[in-house]
DNA sequence: CTTTGGATCGTCT
DNA sequence: GACGATCCAAAGG
């Protein structure tokens, strides 16, 4: 296991199931272009009921101009969580099977979202465990969009959830380990089209990211 | 370790 | 009627 370094450094790679005093993480902090907002969510925590992670890697989505986006053709009953304001969570369905979260970014009627992709598992393990009988490690209960929501316990019921509200059960909360330093960034996994723009970020050196 | 193919269904063409 | 912002098991090196 990695050794953390000092609280609330600049790049450390958060040491697991160790949190401080966390706090919700505001609206404000969500406003604008997702590319800008994707980096600054690296470690930062999503809770769900019981059960908490600390992000690892991301992916920025946008909108009009993103032919990679949901939001690429305009609006749809499916995405219309992704024009609503920044801080809902915007849940889709993927392959018919699996479910995937992001965190909407943008301004109200401007639509922007980051894709959750990886989390390393903090609390309530035990219970990402249960719905997740077919990792192996625990780096893998959560590493890949899916993962992460099977293992947290996300689904569509889920979808226009406001994470800024204290006491739902889906929370975006923030401790002091700081977003990375120098994040690292590449190409957005397994999308067809715009697929040169690096607008995927993790956490660098973690072994739970996907892939 | 890497590569490959199947599962499965809502959404949009 | 085609296609995914994916995952996993199986097979091969």
């Amino acid at each position: 296991m990695t050794v953390p370094g000092p609280a609330g450094a600049a790049g450390e790679v958060a040491a697991p199931g160790v949190v401080g005093r966390t706090r919700q993480v505001r609206r404000a902090e969500l406003t604008g272009p997702a590319v800008d907002v994707a980096p600054r969510l690296l470690n930062a925590l999503v809770a769900v009921g019981d059960r908490l992670g600390r992000i690892l890697e991301v992916e920025a989505y946008a909108g009009a101009d993103d032919p990679a986006s949901h939001a690429h053709r305009g609006r749809t009953a499916r995405n219309a969580t992704m024009f609503g304001r920044p801080g809902l969570l915007y849940v889709y369905r993927s392959y018919g099977i699996h479910w995937c979260a992001n965190v909407v970014a943008g301004t109200e009627g401007v639509a922007q979202a980051v894709l959750l992709r990886a989390v390393a598992p903090v609390r309530g393990i035990e219970a990402m465990w249960a719905d997740r009988p077919a990792a192996r490690r625990e780096r893998d209960l959560a590493s890949g969009p899916g993962k992460l929501c099977a293992a947290l316990g996300i689904t569509g019921e889920d979808d226009g959830a406001d994470l800024c509200v204290a006491g739902a059960r889906v929370r975006l909360l923030r401790d002091a380990v700081g977003p990375p330093a120098e994040p690292a960034a590449g190409a957005r996994i397994g999308i067809t089209r715009a697929v040169d723009r690096p607008w995927r970020f993790h956490v660098p050196g973690h072994p739970g990211v996907s892939r």
